[in-house]
DNA sequence: CAATAATAATAGTATTACTATTTTTGAAGT
DNA sequence: ACTTCAAAAATAGTAATACTATTATTATTG
């Protein structure tokens, strides 16, 4: 697969922006590794500063805070999964295998890649939003952040999705609803499926393929059934 | 309504334990109140001794710290709620009106009514669950709260309600996945539906009437279709 | 009513999350 | 080559957070 494309990140994201420079990179790329390394909430500037050998102040000169780069990388993932669904659905016509597409690239982990133009590594970055992407929008500076635009790349995500879904039933009255819940449950149910099984009917070591099924027949039944 | 029962919480949830005390009591009640008013990030256990005009180590002798605290609540809502779906479903046979109501309990945030025998404001706890309930496994001390049965709630309550689907379609291959999938849908819907409704598509001002609609057609035509 | 156990308050410490100031680097002009 | 000056990064802080050890107070029992 051959992706060409540039992802413009929302400047109100940084300070200093980390695409520009060697250091600004490296934060973003090892942050996110040490993020899924120890988890969010133990994970500091000083910590990254130490791996990276720089300094913390160092680091806050291209981020505000950690709540920032972790927007930073999340934001920069949905983006990139847009990219994808525009690729993967160009040479589509059949509504439905629009959508089963989709649902794939939602529901399926990445499989690691040598990345070659983007720093940031798609997979880890998967990884992050199944179990920490949540923590974007769940926080007091929602309405800021709402103001600040950070939440368009998931909107927007959201809203290709929907038309997808209102392509294949127009009568169908949940559009957005619906292409939002697919997000969510593909990553919960993941995340489920990994730390607390017995909230899902997956087997732990199995690919996505159940995943996947189950999240056909809720989305196609659905749509079927108000047509 | 007249629900006469006790909640028997886990003890490895606190370290002293609060239902025993005035002050635990109030450490909880108050707690809840405060982690809503101010969001979970900001709220600290210094904040809350102010509040209930006490001291820090006083509260950390109930709590080792406050996720603790935030589970403890959760923890409280999920065994509550359960025996309000066995309180409602007591006198039902129609299996398709018991999952109605279950969908019901779930998704409608419930009237603030004055608490009795419960210091734990129910309505307080609704909302503490939509904005910060998945805060409790999105962890990294998942394992180990695992291991100490702190989710066994959560799994009883989605346990419970997969018995109820499949009841209803004994083919269906996920009941699990379902169960989980209403609960986890009903609480991010209503929490984009208050806070970034774009990817709903129900009204910001309106009850839950649409979201329950929205799930009752998910649910009931995902298990038409596979019967 | 003294002994002792339970409870809570005082007074700390290490870490976190930042910020102000100083130093270094590196490019542009002379 | 050498100064100038601005950008970048490091040093050295501070206030708040998340706890803990110690001391004091209160309640309970022999």
């Amino acid at each position: 697969m051959e992706l060409d494309f540039k992802i413009k990140m929302n400047n109100k994201l940084f300070l200093r922006n980390p695409e520009e420079t060697t250091l600004g990179k490296k934060i973003v790329a090892q942050g996110l590794f040490l993020i899924n390394k120890i988890g969010f909430e133990n994970f500091t500037f000083k910590k990254l500063s130490i791996e990276i050998d720089t300094t913390e102040a160092s680091i806050y000169r291209y981020f505000e805070n950690k709540h920032r780069l972790l927007v930073y990388i999340i934001t920069w993932y949905w983006s990139y999964l847009e990219y994808k669904v525009i690729y993967y659905l160009h040479n589509l016509n059949d509504e439905k295998l629009k959508l089963e597409t989709i649902i794939k690239l939602i529901a399926q982990e990445p499989t690691t890649k040598k990345k070659k133009l983007e720093f940031i590594s798609e997979s880890e970055a998967y990884k992050l939003v199944v179990s920490d992407g949540s923590k974007t929008y769940l926080s007091r500076n929602i309405t800021k952040d709402n103001k600040d635009r950070l939440f368009k790349p998931y909107k927007d995500l959201c809203g290709r999705i929907a038309s997808v879904i209102s392509e294949y039933n127009s009568k169908y009255k949940y559009p957005h609803s619906l292409a939002s819940t697919i997000i969510e449950i593909a990553h919960s149910q993941n995340f489920f499926k990994k730390n607390l099984p017995s909230l899902t009917d997956f087997p732990k070591d199995i690919n996505e393929k159940k995943l996947v099924e189950f999240l056909n027949t809720l989305v196609f039944s659905s749509l079927e059934s108000s047509k």
